[in-house]
DNA sequence: TATAATAATTGTAACAATTACAAAAGTGTA
DNA sequence: TACACTTTTGTAATTGTTACAATTATTATA
């Protein structure tokens, strides 16, 4: 429930000793300001507008190293392009499949378990849906 | 519970009015085979010992023809290829980011809910997890 | 401040997965 | 056999991603 804010953002980048230059503060401004799973594309189409020296490599490296450093998703709903959330509280993802938006949905994934992996150490949940759209139907 | 068999897929197949050429057979009977969730390389590689004239397009065409025919699921548990499985019973997947491998779990995927998604219309529910498996850890 | 060391960005090339497409081969029917 | 129809094949094109070396920016040091 807590609201994604720069300040936790920053203090966390600083805990994780990454430096947050202009096109990182841009890209996570970017991933704040729209909270829609971008893909790679739509985020370095966007942001070139007002940093035509921008580079698609930067906006690469820069999710990578987020998603390394826990401060973002990557959403693999689809095969055949990632897409990034900056917010990484436990929900599901529903993509509608007439329009292909992909809704976020209230799920508890911490307690999604099952006994077949009592010997496993989990990292990672994901809960992927695929559907129609209340707008769609 | 009930294994997958040629007689159930071959009815299928004839509902669906899908014919049963000897590639789509030897693809079918791969994937009955190695329920490890391989790759469109995986199955093409290992098929294609015993059949050198087998194309890599026609891996990708029936695969895609199965999956639209519900006999067969995508698995994209990873954004960087997708995998297949001819289990379409409800089950998770975990992948163990030591070794790669990709397990079933049980997870009742049916019961999974949320009511946020009340007006929607729910087609596909997948659950993916992460980590580390026995024999890795 | 100047200099050196380090980090980040950029542009391009390479790579890998997938799709498009047209020609060739196979199948069934009259 | 002739014809229509389906499937397969091989290649080229496309797309998302990564590798990498050169350039630029930042930071630390003298
Ligand atoms: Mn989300
Ligand atoms: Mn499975
Ligand atoms: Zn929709
Ligand atoms: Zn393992």
């Amino acid at each position: 429930m807590n609201a994604i804010t720069f300040e936790n953002l920053e203090r966390e980048l600083k805990n994780k000793k990454i430096n947050l230059s202009h096109q990182r503060l841009k890209i996570l401004e970017y991933l704040i300001e729209n909270q829609t799973h971008p893909t790679v594309d739509q985020i370095y189409t966007d942001l070139q507008i007002d940093m035509p020296t921008l580079s698609k490599t930067t906006v690469y490296n820069t999710l990578k190293l987020l998603v390394k450093a826990d401060l973002v998703k990557v959403i693999t709903i689809e095969d055949n392009e990632a897409r990034y959330d900056i917010n990484i509280e436990n929900h599901g993802h529903i993509k509608c499949e007439s329009c292909g938006t992909i809704y976020d949905f209230n799920i508890d994934t911490d307690s999604l378990i099952s006994s077949d992996l009592e010997d496993f150490k989990i990292d990672e949940k994901s809960v992927y849906f695929k559907g129609i759209c209340p707008r769609c139907r």
